[in-house]
DNA sequence: ATATGAACATCATGTTCATTG
DNA sequence: CAATGAACATGATGTTCATAT
């Protein structure tokens, strides 16, 4: 079984896997896209952040995006000059996806909080 | 050497160690304490957002804060009808502790920026 | 060289066990 | 039993390797 429903136990600032895979669907809804192209875009999202997502990482999320019924894809032989086989990834699911991003916007929600909490608490 | 000016590689949301850390130091400015007494603290105090720091999680962070200099501690006889030995902890370095919660401080704002922005850009 | 994926490695943290008085 | 700490275990994620085109 995937990630699904799960928060870890102490229940701490979210955790990235969830973080990217919100920005993997919003990102999908408006445009399907392949793997490689979404972690680029997300790399140059997060540049003023000092953030750089791991390539790894942003395939996990898209593997377990898939098993879990929120998207689907189709391998396709690119054409032009290249012929790299890629992966281009559809939403499957569009109310799966909005009730994952729900609860996930909770998740963020609560972690705004204990920052903002963090920072009211400990600088004057 | 201990976990010091460590930021993870991909530099994702502040971790947990420093945010408690943070927590401890301002703490204990207020008021020296014991380790024990610092966790039952913030575990009232994280009730609402559900976050539960674990005992060992604390009990490091304090280690760490000794080793790097920002702690020292003592180890009392506790009078009364116990008898535990417990060991409370003061601030060591005033200007070192304000150097680190500088440092957290920026990590925090960083983290701060990174949810907003979720929130911003995938809802509505 | 680009895109994908798996394998492997490590860190951050949680859970359990031990000790002391 | 309260407090501390170490040991052990797991999870989340980073780094490296493999494969295909």
């Amino acid at each position: 079984m995937s990630a699904k429903g799960k928060r870890d136990r102490s229940g701490y600032l979210i955790k990235q896997r969830a973080f990217l895979k919100v920005y993997l669907l919003s990102s999908i809804e408006k445009q399907p896209n392949h793997g490689n192209a979404l972690l680029e875009e997300l790399i140059e999202k997060f540049k003023p952040y000092a953030y750089q997502p791991q390539h790894s990482e942003v395939y996990r999320a898209l593997h377990e995006l898939m098993e879990d019924g929120y998207l689907r894809r189709n391998k396709v032989t690119k054409e032009g000059s290249k012929y790299q086989e890629i992966a281009i990834y559809y939403i499957k699911d569009k109310d799966l996806v909005n009730a994952y991003k729900k609860t996930v916007k909770a998740d963020l929600e609560r972690s705004l909080g204990l920052i903002k909490k963090a920072l009211d608490d400990n600088y004057i």
